[in-house]
DNA sequence: GCGAAGGCATAGCCTTGGTCTATAACTTTG
DNA sequence: CAAAGTTATAGACCAAGGCTATGCCTTCGC
């Protein structure tokens, strides 16, 4: 079947008469009645039964249609990405980046990228560390921001700067000192886990076990904001990255850094064939910078 | 972009080369060379770059293989499910059924049409109470079957035959008494509930609650595999349809029949206006046949 | 360094999918 | 019974997409 045969068949099944599709498709009622025609002929099979001059669609059309549909919406959407591509005037890259990074860090960085060329365009996708690599190879994205190295031949990091792990805990938690605190103060408390949480959390429970600190974890969550949420009511004390503090919503919490830092490498990683490396190189360059000038404001 | 442009498109950017996708696509390389240059005409933009008699993807043409890699999966389906079509002989029914029916009650009664009509052919769904008439009204579907009536005029209801709730408990469960079981053995018993239950659940809540039973419900699972696996396994009892019941794999458990039995009808049901009355309604009586006769021999 | 092999592009030709206008036939409605 | 709506047919036309033949460029092996 032809695209110009499922976009008409798709308009009659969907308006339940061909001279309404027409009018719908700016097109002559002969033209569709024709093309559809011409399609059932190929098919094999009748879409439609012409009965008293109108049409009545087939089971074989019902079946067709709920997966014309669905090819036909998809379609409407690869026509938008080519007219979005046609109007570009700047360069288009796709960032790949994890949820904790993408509300804080990465807007940042795009506004400061967009006030630098405001010709550019940006997509952005978040991403597991898992993901990032493949997602990568397979070119669905240009450049992948998270937490540690690449471990690909075909890929290429750089350390943007460092993420620090911080303690949080809910407003007026018992015990926790001023200023600093002692990994070990996790030891035996109400903890909240987050499962799946890649280096990060390689980092921290390697760290715990180096200290034989046990935490009473009470909770595995999924997500950082039911973490974050959690740690507001009081359940449990959590860990979490600079940047997943920063962008919570939560104000019943208190943040607290490490006495001795628990330091991630905050990374890049992009294809080293890529097809625009000027491109990927001052992105690099910009979003270096904004890290850095993030981390120091933090502090 | 044409259908054909986007095949084209799709072989030479997995493949890398137009004389290769034109092998694949089994057409001359001058042919596919043209439409792929007619296609970044009409795109106003290249897809590939030529750089000494070799084709190299611009980016462009990565961010657009994302969505076309997608779209040509789908269209291979569609493609498919139209052969398959054009090679029936019989009718073909599109069943949408519970999953709790999906394991017994279904495969039976589709094993014996099939014998009846060796021609007729089938495809089934599982779907939950609350999508199925939807899912008729979209046509997405040819008979529904579920418990409980329909609630559209535009829908047809037929009672297939019942299906008794049945007290499952872990084998040697303490307390059961021989025979049937009163309601009222659920009040404070360790009780495994279920999630978005639908007609049954409604069933047993209001008839509980009519008699001011409140069992203890120490796990809300979301499938009921999970819950007859909890119960298998000691947790608590539950009740269940009869027909989830009987395909349980599951061997350390007992299933019990309450004293004043709680008898849900088992409906099938159809749009009226069907285009194939006809084997409809040869598929209802088949259904209701083959469940009579189900529900005889469990007893 | 040169011929062979393999890659892409162009030219010329043909088939067919899809468009149009004009017209006919049939149904439903006022 | 005419008016307005529907689908179908006929004939003309254009462009999408297929083919063969050919040429040019790069790479590889001798």
């Amino acid at each position: 079947m032809r695209l110009r045969q499922i976009e008409i068949f798709y308009h009659v099944y969907r308006e339940g008469s061909i001279s309404s599709a027409a009018r719908e498709l700016h097109v002559s009622q002969p033209s569709v009645s024709k093309v559809l025609r011409y399609a059932e002929d190929q098919l094999g099979f009748a879409l439609f039964r012409r009965e008293k001059g109108r049409l009545f669609a087939t089971p074989a059309a019902d079946e067709l249609f709920v997966e014309i549909e669905d090819i036909y919406n998809r379609i409407s959407a690869f026509d938008r990405t080519t007219q979005n591509i046609r109007k570009r005037k700047g360069g288009h890259i796709r960032f790949g980046v994890l949820p904790s990074l993408s509300l804080d860090l990465l807007p940042e960085c795009i506004a400061t990228m967009r006030l630098a060329d405001p010709e550019m365009s940006f997509e952005v996708t978040t991403l597991h560390s898992s993901e990032m690599n493949l997602s990568l190879l397979e070119k669905r994205c240009d450049i992948c921001i998270g937490f540690g190295n690449e471990d690909d031949e075909r890929l290429s990091s750089q350390r943007l700067g460092d993420a620090e792990l911080l303690l949080v805990a809910p407003f007026g938690y018992e015990g926790i000192p001023e200023g600093k605190v002692d990994l070990g103060f996790l030891h035996q408390a109400d903890f909240i886990g987050l499962q799946d949480s890649g280096p990060a959390g390689v980092l921290l429970s390697k760290s715990m076990a180096d200290r034989q600190i046990a935490p009473h974890e009470v909770v595995t969550a999924h997500t950082y904001h039911i973490a974050l949420s959690l740690v507001s009511k009081g359940v449990g004390i959590s860990v979490v990255d600079q940047y997943t503090a920063a962008s919570s919503s939560e104000n019943d919490l208190t943040k607290h850094h490490f006495v001795d830092p628990l330091i991630l490498p905050v990374c890049a990683v992009s294809h080293r064939d890529s097809q625009q490396p000027e491109l990927i190189e001052s992105c690099l360059a910009a979003l270096s910078k904004v890290v850095k000038l993030m981390s120091s404001s933090q502090n």
